[in-house]
DNA sequence: TGGCCTCACGAAAACGTTTTCATTGGCAAG
DNA sequence: CTTGCCAATGAAAACGTTTTCGTGAGGCCA
């Protein structure tokens, strides 16, 4: 590997000028300062990013820290498609990209904050992960840039999607389309399940329609077997409801399956609206309404944010952003009344 | 941050003895080695990377390069489930990852190859992207460890699914079930397609059934509309298949779709099997029999495959390993004759 | 001519490690 | 009591940068 020593010996100068020419520093006179670029290029030269952090505490490196366990975090399409757009935005921005996880090193295990010390990271964004275990609370709480996608700390900028929004936009849909009988099977308890359930009730009481317990159903994101069965007790419901909201587009499958199984038809009989608007909601039979949340603009304002936090960390702008979604009218909720 | 030197002054001793001490040397005192050890605990201490990488060559990073284009690498389910398994074996291992992209530094853009060398990762995996282009070659070529996925180069470690195998399976087993009039909807040209295709050829052939050239339909993988489009072409054909082939599961959907708008239904009309066996694929109805790809092991396999080169270069083990998946038997193919 | 200021550049320290080699002290063998 | 040897430790260089500070040359003005 040719380092600025060499390009310093070709060229006759000491090597401290060299970094100066190479990094633009204007104490260099313009013509040694092409000079020592040509032979740069000329040579192949490229910086070691480990010198350069071992010196500069920089790393131009962001860590991101998603579920550790298998099949949530990389293969759940709604947080892929969040870190797809971190990953362009920063990449643009000059940063790369390095995941965050509890290592071994040296024979000790390392938590996520002693990961990122350990990588010299310059910052962090969390997602899609268990926001209360000590070792999140750890890194929040630390010194380090960061960022949170869903989910709010104090003085810590959050990233989240509008689910208040977002939910109430779906129930005004429904209601719109003449429903009042509305059931709603969920998500495991968090945040943003919190924010889905209470929006639906404060939506539906706007509208002057109150739920019946019967009509709340926990299941689980991503999980189509439970909320097929949870579709099933409401079906046999002597009052069953004429349209059921599921946790995301992808348990709804599992709705859609129930209703199936029961020969009735979407939305003929009953009609069902997801949330996410993952490209497989659009795939189903008939379309699936759905609230469509805007992963790209999620995932760039999050890279964004901490790349402010980093390079300006005065200016703390602002702490919470919510991100608005899309309604997608898809043809599973039917017009009644 | 405390360093090396801060133990060494507590412990009156010198930085050498500590970072011996710390990695386990065996000319260091008993007494002495868990002293340290104990104070370095105490204070807090951990290696700092950049300072390690410096001096020793090592990061114990591993890039990965996927697809740039957004839409392609981390939202393509097949690819993140690999890369999901590819992490988790890697990090038990004691490596971490990080992305591999074309990257901006000092007003240049690095090729891939630079990018690598300039984070001094130990060793790349290249999955899901265009391996013609120039600057993948200049990476494949080069004398950092590479494992490839899904693709083959002379003298580098190639982890492939065994597509040959796959198709055979699914051609076996949709003959098996009665069927002679197959055609086959296939993605975009590549090496996977072509292993497929000629394997579905070749299995065919093997059961004295041959393929009229309309029952050949050329979509694109991951694309449910093309292969509607395609599915409706096959459905108007005068002596039409009783089975189609798709690109993938995903896509498979499209396929659905269409028979489904022509007042048909699956399988009793026309049967349908798709291909990576993703949990979409068991969602559908009537549930896709699919060809299901061992992601987990792909992405295990290219890690150990990828750290034993790292590790002992000299025992260039394997060339190219075949993963083999299993086929998912669901619904959607009809037992005729 | 003398003084002073600016401009270009270089010397050297520092970042936190690893690793080679030298130096101790102690102890057994002669 | 030497000699030699091993075990334990330390000094110092090196990895490739960045950055502070110093220095010399030249130009400008009085």
């Amino acid at each position: 590997m040719v380092s600025m020593k060499d390009i310093a010996a070709r060229c006759k100068v000491s090597v401290a000028t060299v970094s100066k020419a190479l990094n633009g520093y204007s104490d260099i006179g313009k013509k040694k300062r092409e000079e020592i670029q040509a032979v740069a290029k000329e040579m192949g030269y490229f910086p070691n990013s480990s010198a350069r952090a071992l010196k500069t505490n920089r790393t131009y490196d962001l860590g991101i820290l998603f579920s550790d366990n298998l099949h949530s975090g990389l293969t759940h399409d709604y947080f892929a498609a969040i870190l797809d757009s971190f990953k362009v935005t920063a990449e643009s921005r000059g940063y790369d990209i390095t995941f965050t996880s509890m290592n071994m090193v040296a024979n000790r295990r390392m938590s996520y904050y002693e990961h990122c010390r350990y990588r010299g990271l310059d910052g962090v964004v969390i997602a899609n992960i268990d926001f209360t275990t000590p070792e999140v609370l750890e890194l929040v709480r630390s010194s380090l840039p960061v960022v949170t996608i869903d989910f709010t700390f104090d003085g810590r900028i959050a990233i989240v999607s509008d689910n208040v929004k977002g939910m109430k936009d779906l129930v005004d849909y429904v209601c719109s389309m003449g429903h009042r009988r509305i059931a709603y099977i969920h998500g495991d308890d968090n945040s943003v399940t919190r924010d889905r359930i209470s929006s639906f009730h404060r939506a539906l009481y706007n509208h002057g329609i109150s739920v019946p317990d019967s009509y709340l159903k926990k299941s689980r994101y991503r999980d189509g077997e439970t909320t097929m069965l949870c579709m099933q007790e409401l079906l046999e419901l002597k009052d069953r409801p004429t349209c059921v909201f599921t946790p995301d587009d992808f348990s709804a499958v599992g709705a859609y399956h129930a209703v199936q199984e029961a020969g009735l038809k979407v939305p003929d009989d009953i009609s069902i609206v997801g949330y996410d608007g993952i490209p497989m909601s659009q795939a189903l039979f008939p379309k699936l309404t759905t609230l469509w949340q805007d992963t790209k603009q999620i995932g760039q304002r999050a890279a964004e944010e901490l790349i402010a936090l980093i390079e300006t960390p005065k200016t703390t702008l602002i702490e919470k952003e919510l991100i608005v979604g899309k309604l997608m009218e898809g043809g599973s909720v039917l017009k009644i009344g």
